[in-house]
DNA sequence: CAGAAACCATACCGATTTGGTAAGGATTCG
DNA sequence: CGAATCCTTACCAAATCGGTATGGTTTCTG
């Protein structure tokens, strides 16, 4: 369980989209500027949210993405977990429980498990679509 | 907000010393040899433990390491916090606010924030004693 | 059709962190 | 005394992170 400037330049970039909707295909280069993350480092982003099936590219000029489906049903674990891989704990893993010699029987696995959880179901019940209208309020009316 | 090896090592170790909490200083070898945590690293371990106050170290031939406070009143985000540092956020943290030009009108920043305090909160209201206990119980009445 | 705009793929790279190890010093019990 | 134990500092290999570089492929537009 892991949170990197991946997940961080990913979900800006994912709620820039969604903020944009209608307006047809975004350039990554647009996202770029407009959320100060390093252009070519976006790109590959937007690969990996592209295979996860988050998002489709329009090639060529006048190119962009596009969210693949409505924002309300893309969560920020569907972004975390296309950008970080699995969300799971990164202790008490199954290699480690192969040394510990308890066969599973170990209380600290158990706090590393609800923590993960915890997190998780932050992610999970947090969608696109409330993201971007939050944003607009914090924009403000202009 | 990151959980290394160091969380892990630390939490086996500290239920270690409060399982046997009744039985004088526990070396930091024993703990090593039980934890199938490597000793030398462990050493360091104590050292952060101690110095932020969870354990008192008894030097010299037959000493070791004891609680400094009753169980019940220690807390997972107390080891946490002495192994790796302050619970916050790693992503959208102060520096990158002051490039991303939105003055804190962030609205991913709040994602970030709310898993942190789901972690916080489960770290917070888990006590060395429960597990203590909990781990006395898994390994069964022998 | 030419070229520009955009996405796509791969490789590389410096800095930092992680998970240790090594070597020796200081303290205390027996 | 001498052994056990904690204490300190330094060092190190491997992995990860954040990012750059280079060039290719596709497609719109003039």
């Amino acid at each position: 369980m892991r949170l990197t400037a991946k997940s961080e330049y990913g979900l800006l970039a994912m709620i820039d989209l969604a903020c944009r909707a209608q307006d047809g295909p975004v350039s990554a280069r647009e996202v770029s500027e407009r959320q100060a993350v390093p252009p070519k480092y976006l790109e590959q982003l937007f690969v990996a949210l592209r295979k996860a099936g988050l998002v489709s590219a329009v090639r060529g000029a006048r190119g962009g993405f596009v969210l693949d489906r409505p924002a309300a049903e893309i969560t920020v674990l569907d972004i975390v977990e296309a950008l970080e891989g699995p969300l799971k704990p990164t202790v008490c893993d199954a290699e480690r429980a192969a040394v510990c010699g308890k066969g599973g029987a170990c209380a600290a696995a158990g706090v590393w498990d609800q923590a993960t959880r915890a997190v998780r179901e932050v992610f999970v019940s947090t969608t696109l679509d409330t993201l971007a209208r939050d944003q607009e309020v914090l924009e403000g009316p202009a």
